[in-house]
RNA sequence: GUCUCCAUCGUCUAGUUGGCCUAGGACACCGCCCUUUCACGGCGGCGACGCGGGUUCAAAUCCCGCUGGAGAUGCCA
């Protein structure tokens, strides 16, 4: 029986785009759970995919948890005892790590290509199977090993799943779990750029920093027979497993950016105060008891249990939120206000961001609320705009609006000169009119035909707030 | 397709050891009141145990099946 204070959680973000809701949801219910049992929070940045990986995002990731009061212990820009806490750092341990397996010969490598492999799955899907490795590089010779080697075929390494019986593991809220080991893929525990897979560097992870509970989402139950086996193979102990359900979409899929503003900065921009999101968050899955609404992360504390939570995937409303928000808002005194307008609202940064589009389009300042309002706006209204081309079709007219939520969401970088040129690479490759195509981005995002030049419009307008107001848009075109 | 998870009002949920449930609260919606307008607030209304079998004196609550939804099935996480 561990004591309390060795309760350990950790929350692992990948880097690779806008900070999520679901971070910070999984995030919360890992921070009360530490705080609760006087334990530890500890963030664990796992950014092994470098094709995916993105600089600025680990940043964004810190400010949005700070913003929400999630406050960790241990992580990679306050350290600990069990860093470093950045998964790219650890790749050394990983490598030790594998050696270990390869030696125990609990995994393999594995010198089938990439066509190799995607061959296999289509037959295998063809012929409604399921799709798993079908183990050719499981049984190679030592010398087969060796001339690979000596060739430098590149290679993964494969955890060897059992191959009959069962494997089970008890989640806290859900109880046993059992799948048969025929199900099971011999799992990639290391790419052939070296990097681990979340798999290996998260099982690894969690022991070496001695995580207790691994408090994360539903989608991860069926990888957990994986993770189970590979502690097994190390001969570690399981930590506590505990699966929270996912939160959804309005048509109850898994929630995503393309049906719903997914990032915290958009619900920061759109002027969501932090306890709001905080206490909305609490309120998917978890209840405070004797119908209290309204509680702080304090007194979420206190009275915490994963006895509350259940499991049916909460439906991400943004209505309710607006209505916690309401009631925060309402709430605050006069200081609070001016505090809030100044520093979140009207910002000195965003007042001189808006300068040089703003100023010269003014000849007194009091035009400034009215031909700038739809830089503080959210949704906009379109009434007695007409926005679709006379020459285009609705359909057509749609499609390429829903292309152009494509180019917003895959931008890497959201500046003036990335979005210019990728506004014009997207019109170019549809072949439109320039006037056809500009004009209504422009007035689908700022509401108005006399807006300041679109790209840096666009830029500060933010692109979560950008790709919210085509979709809005899209919604009223029916 | 296969495996796994899930299943109370449109939405978030209470219901945790079966009876006090003719199923409670909140959001949204509708109506009324307050009010020079709007908003806030107050009062009220609408509205759910997916279906079928068991077990039991008694089931939203336990068991089985079905159906439905979701997730996984990636050298993403």
């Amino acid at each position: 029986m561990t004591s309390s204070s060795d309760v350990r959680v950790r929350i692992a973000p990948s880097p690779t785009g806008d900070p999520h809701v679901g971070t910070a949801y999984i995030a919360l219910f890992n921070y009360v759970f530490a705080k609760k049992h006087q334990g530890k929070f500890v963030l664990r940045i796992e950014d092994t995919d470098q094709t995916r990986a993105k600089a600025s995002s680990e940043q964004d990731i810190f400010d949005s948890l700070k913003w929400l009061n999630l406050n960790w212990d241990e992580g990679p820009d306050c350290g600990g005892d069990f860093g470093p806490y950045r998964q790219s750092e650890r790749l050394s341990i990983y490598r030790e790590h594998i050696d270990i397996l390869l030696e125990k010969k609990k995994a393999y490598r594995c010198f089938c290509t990439a066509e190799r492999l995607d061959e296999l799955r289509a037959d295998q899907k063809s012929k409604g199977l399921q799709t798993k490795y079908d183990g050719k590089c499981r049984n190679l010779s030592e010398a087969e090993i060796a001339e690979h080697l000596e060739k430098g075929t590149p290679y993964v390494i494969r955890l060897a799943m059992p191959q009959e019986g069962t494997t089970s593991f008890n989640d806290l809220l859900r109880g046993d779990v059992t799948i048969n080991n025929e199900q099971m893929d011999d799992q990639i525990l290391l790419k052939s750029d070296g990097f681990p897979t979340y798999h290996f560097a998260n099982v690894v992870d969690d022991h070496l920093m001695k995580i207790t509970h691994v408090v994360r989402a539903e989608e991860w139950i069926s990888s957990t027979p994986k993770h189970v086996r590979l502690y097994e193979a190390f001969g570690w102990d399981e930590p506590t497993w505990i699966h929270m359900p996912l939160l959804r979409n309005k048509d109850k899929s898994k929630i995503s950016k393309r049906k719903n503003p997914v990032s915290l900065g958009y619900y920061k921009r759109a002027g969501i105060l932090p306890q709001s999101m905080v206490n909305f968050l609490a309120l998917m899955g978890w209840s405070f008891g004797d119908d209290q609404e309204f509680f702080s992360l304090e007194q979420m504390i206190e009275v915490f249990d994963f006895k509350n939570v259940s499991l049916g995937g909460p439906i991400f409303d943004q209505t309710k939120l607006t209505w916690v928000n309401q009631n925060y808002m309402h709430k605050m005194n006069d200081d609070e206000f001016v505090a809030h307008m100044r520093d979140e609202v009207i910002t000195e940064d965003f007042l001189r961001k808006l300068k040089p589009l703003a100023l010269e389009r003014m000849t007194r300042f009091e035009q400034f609320f009215d031909n700038n309002s739809f830089f503080f706006n959210g949704g906009l209204n379109y009434e007695g705009l007409t926005i679709l081309p006379k020459s285009r079709e609705p359909k057509e007219f749609r499609d390429m609006l829903k292309g152009l939520l494509v180019v917003v969401d895959d931008l890497y970088d959201w500046n003036t000169e990335s979005i210019g040129s990728a506004l014009k690479a997207y019109r170019e490759s549809i072949e439109w009119k320039p006037k056809d195509f500009f004009m209504p981005i422009r007035l689908i995002t700022t509401g108005r035909k006399d807006s300041p030049p679109l790209n840096e419009s666009l830029e500060l307008i933010g692109r979560e707030m950008v790709r919210y107001r085509i979709r809005d848009f899209m919604t009223t075109m029916k």
